[in-house]
DNA sequence: GGGTTATGCGCAAACGTTTGCACATGTATC
DNA sequence: GATACATGTGCAAACGTTTGCGCATAACCC
């Protein structure tokens, strides 16, 4: 409701001048003499006014709202890009209005829609993972042509020419066997992420060129799909390492990281004696399993910042056709699933 | 920029018609022809008309903005509210905007002034817990005065007449010294959290209580403090522990039952056998750790889904000088770190 | 055929701002 | 004392909707 919400007709009406003239001291117009101005910010500090947002947005049809679309909210490394986003966000005296789609194409697709009739001046999207059809790519460009910008993060699509900004997976990957292979392993695996996903297609290409440029030859086939069904995921996890006498694994995930540890614990396989694991994100579990898992860090944060910021400069530059790729390099955070040197 | 949106001027003049017809055919208007109507509704749609929200806004002085405050987003907790929250909220079709305080009562002010500029048509809150002065709450009063209902969450002050929705962390500490006294643990102590939080004088309350109804004598000073200081907080932790032959220990939270469990492992003290831990708010590390931590899991999600709805209820009666004060239960997680009955 | 009623639509004001233009003073210049 | 210019302010239109009221036209009744 807001009632009795002060108008600049009010404070007009109160000091005797036009709604011009307030509407302009209170913008610091040098038109406007200084003891007016004064008058008019006293008055207006006073009655606590502040302007009609609706007024002012439809007068100048802009809206100071970010929209941000994430596939939910309880994952930590995405709480982190909000946070980041939102700091930035905040500073620039924007709003953020956020979305959530669970991975769900036509909630994604929805989401979007939302946002656009909001009329957001900017929006900042990691996409729905089983994204076969393109509608929402279609909606994302004409957002774009309207002259809305759009930056992706975390997940990349090459169909679509857009600033995004994801993270370093090949290189993760890499030094994730680079320091396998240091400490001594020989036989090293990937445990896939869901296949449709972008951030695991570059964790495994890394994973093949971290074994290549180590000279560990005939590994790059080691990987092993991820299921859905987790029991028999599991079931069949186990065959995998056997069979092939796995000593290190690369994890697409610290959730993957932690199941396989478990199996290998109720196997009574020592990790990281027997088998070294590395997982990936830096999701904060890792850190309070026993052993701790050591992975490979997302800056999640950053993303968040970066995507903001890379937003702001298209809407600093509308008529600017420059397109930002930033590829944020990760950290290999070094724990307890991995040996450490002198264990050699 | 949003541009070449379709107005409603322009369907008018595409159609021979008033802008009046349109703005009416579009809102199902039955004194507009159903011929007429069919023919607005498929020209918007082949033009992808949405009404600019600005203009509604303004014209019903009317935001559909929900606010929401949280501490922070990337505490587990938060980010399940938020999830509740946002799944009521865009239900009813509205839209979230969310803003953090980290626990400083400035950040939080002015947050609140913010959403308000914004005409947000409600608030959820979770306050800064350092809440000594009440110029937050006299805020919040003259939101609700203005028209603009609050409901607060989690943390709970006596000083404020509001809606508001907690865990009953009286009853769940209660239950927690339950289960421990029940599985043979005779002295038991409470590790603090920050004590201005409500949360932490309720839990506090319900370990003294549990202890009375199970005729547990001379325990019910056997509290820790918290302190900002984790070294000094682990090195007196220990003697407290020792001096008072501890068995059970109830914890402020996960986090706090994470690090004493830590503290007993050092020592080589077995958990659960020779001392049962359980944590508070059923945080997803508790479920990490080994032993895997038994804790009272709050209702993150629901404390969100309920928030809001008091809040939609609010908004949809506002003569009503209803408050809702709604206490929701918690539940008991078992796991590893306390004993089975079995075990005695 | 005059009066009533129903149907379908348009006019114009209003919501609270911003802003191009004009206007009324005052001051300086020659 | 006319001209020019600077200073400070107001008028009114515009942004895109909604909505009370009124006006046609057609249909109906007796």
């Amino acid at each position: 409701m807001h009632k009795n919400r002060a108008r600049i007709k009010d404070l007009a009406e109160e000091l005797g001048l036009s709604t011009s003239t307030i509407s302009r001291a209170l913008t610091n117009d040098k038109r406007i003499s200084e003891r007016v101005r004064n008058e008019v910010a006293i008055l207006a500090k006073r009655w606590g006014y502040t302007k009609n947002p609706f007024a002012v947005n439809l007068h100048q049809n802009k809206s100071n709202h970010i929209g941000l679309i994430l596939p939910e909210f309880t994952h930590h490394f995405f709480s982190l890009v909000l946070k980041g986003v939102d700091k930035v966000v905040s500073e620039k005296g924007y709003n953020l209005i956020v979305n959530t789609h669970n991975d769900d194409h036509e909630k994604e697709l929805k989401a979007a829609h939302a946002l656009n009739s909001l009329l957001v001046e900017g929006m900042i999207v990691c996409y729905a993972s089983n994204n076969e059809d393109n509608e929402g790519f279609k909606f994302y460009k004409d957002s774009m042509q309207s002259g809305v910008p759009v930056v992706f993060f975390d997940r990349l699509c090459e169909d679509i020419k857009a600033s995004y900004v994801i993270t370093d997976d090949f290189n993760g990957a890499i030094s994730a066997i680079d320091h396998l292979v240091k400490t001594g392993c020989r036989k090293i695996g990937y445990l896939c992420g869901p296949d449709d996903l972008s951030t695991n297609f570059n964790r495994e290409m890394g994973f093949r060129e971290g074994l290549r440029k180590n000279g560990i030859p005939g590994n790059e086939d080691l990987k092993f799909s991820w299921d859905k069904d987790i029991e028999r995921w599991k079931a069949t996890c186990i065959s995998f390492l056997r069979d092939n006498n796995i000593d290190g694994i690369l994890c697409f995930s610290d959730y993957i990281a932690y199941d396989v540890l478990c199996l290998l614990q109720d196997l009574n396989i020592k990790v990281p004696d027997q088998i070294s694991i590395i997982g990936f994100a830096g999701e904060p579990i890792s850190a309070f399993t026993r052993p701790r898992i050591s992975t490979v860090t997302q800056p999640a944060e950053l993303i968040g910042k970066r995507a903001a910021e890379i937003l702001f400069s298209h809407l600093e530059n509308m008529d600017s056709q420059t397109i930002y790729t930033e590829v944020l390099p990760t950290q290999l955070t070094l724990r307890d699933s991995t040996r450490t040197f002198a264990m050699l």
